[in-house]
DNA sequence: TATCAGGGCCTAG
DNA sequence: CTAGGCCCTGAT
């Protein structure tokens, strides 16, 4: 079916930004989203107007959540640099994409893997994980997996696990899932709690430490007041912001902007290319 | 081929 | 608070 998409949407800086690590193109302008169980081809067909394979029902109900359609990024960027020429820059360059709210038990086990690695490398183990310990969910042609369950990776072998390069991770991945099946740690319970409960809580799990926990809250809670701080936003705090964290000030835009400054960092334009 | 850094966290000091 | 180790990959 088509969708109407008429607010910022860029399939391709919103897979780059580093928030997902499945979405891939396919041929011929479609690109493959994954979330849960779910399973999204979308082709976009003209300015503002997509097709997408899945119907009014989960369109509604899984993806326009899912790329947070709800948020009027445009009028946000009009109002978000304050100001300031960096952050305006940021927001222009970074136009287009959107903060993804996944599943949460999904984006636990992604960011844990992704300390110490660079996204290629996370995007590999991520697949392999998938691969080794999901359901098939893909269409005829396409095959693909959906992400391990809980229960799946807590009874894997510790062998299998490292496997599909985790290295060290190994023993947080396991930790999650032991964690999350057992009910020791409820992921859906914990969404009631206020941001820094809800922070706190996710910490509990081994190999989780703020910065995993804040990409925790803001892609798979949707709270947009926390910005994780990796070493590219580090970089951006010491060599823009005069090494003061400028993300307080946003409140519950928070999360946002950091997301169009670690885009901007990672992909300056050319007039901006130094540093 | 070798080296380094990569969307950190844990532990020890 | 700071330094080092960690397991593995991708980039140079």
């Amino acid at each position: 079916m088509q969708v109407e998409i008429r607010d910022d949407f860029d399939l391709q800086k919103i897979a780059a930004c580093g928030q997902c690590f499945r979405a891939k193109p396919l041929a011929g302008g479609v690109w493959r989203f994954l979330t849960g169980r779910h399973v999204l081809y979308i082709k976009k067909l003209a300015d503002g107007l997509y097709d997408v394979s899945c119907g009014e029902a989960d369109w509604q109900a899984v993806w326009a959540p899912y790329f947070d359609l709800a948020r009027d990024y445009g009028a946000l960027r009009a109002q978000a640099d304050g100001g300031c020429p960096f952050v305006r820059d940021a927001v222009q360059c970074g136009c287009g994409l959107r903060v993804l709210r996944q599943d949460p038990w999904e984006t636990l086990v992604t960011f844990i893997i992704s300390q110490r690695k660079n996204i290629p490398a996370i995007s590999r183990a991520v697949e392999l994980l998938a691969a080794r310990f999901g359901e098939p969910v893909g269409a005829a042609g396409e095959p693909v997996c959906a992400f391990p369950t809980p229960e799946a990776l807590a009874a894997a072998a510790p062998e299998a696990l490292a496997a599909c390069s985790l290295g060290y991770r190994t023993a947080y991945v396991r930790d999650a899932a032991e964690k999350v099946s057992s009910g020791e740690l409820d992921l859906r319970a914990i969404a009631v709690l206020d941001d820094e409960a809800l922070f706190q809580a996710l910490q509990q799990v081994r190999g989780v430490g703020r910065k995993v926990a804040d990409c925790v809250c803001l892609f798979g809670y949707g709270r947009t007041a926390r910005a994780p701080v990796d070493v590219w936003i580090a970089r951006a705090i010491d060599g823009q912001f005069g090494g003061r964290n400028p993300f307080p000030a946003y409140g519950e835009n928070a999360g946002i902007v950091q997301q169009y400054i670690f885009y901007y960092q990672k992909n300056p334009t050319s007039s901006n290319r130094e540093k």
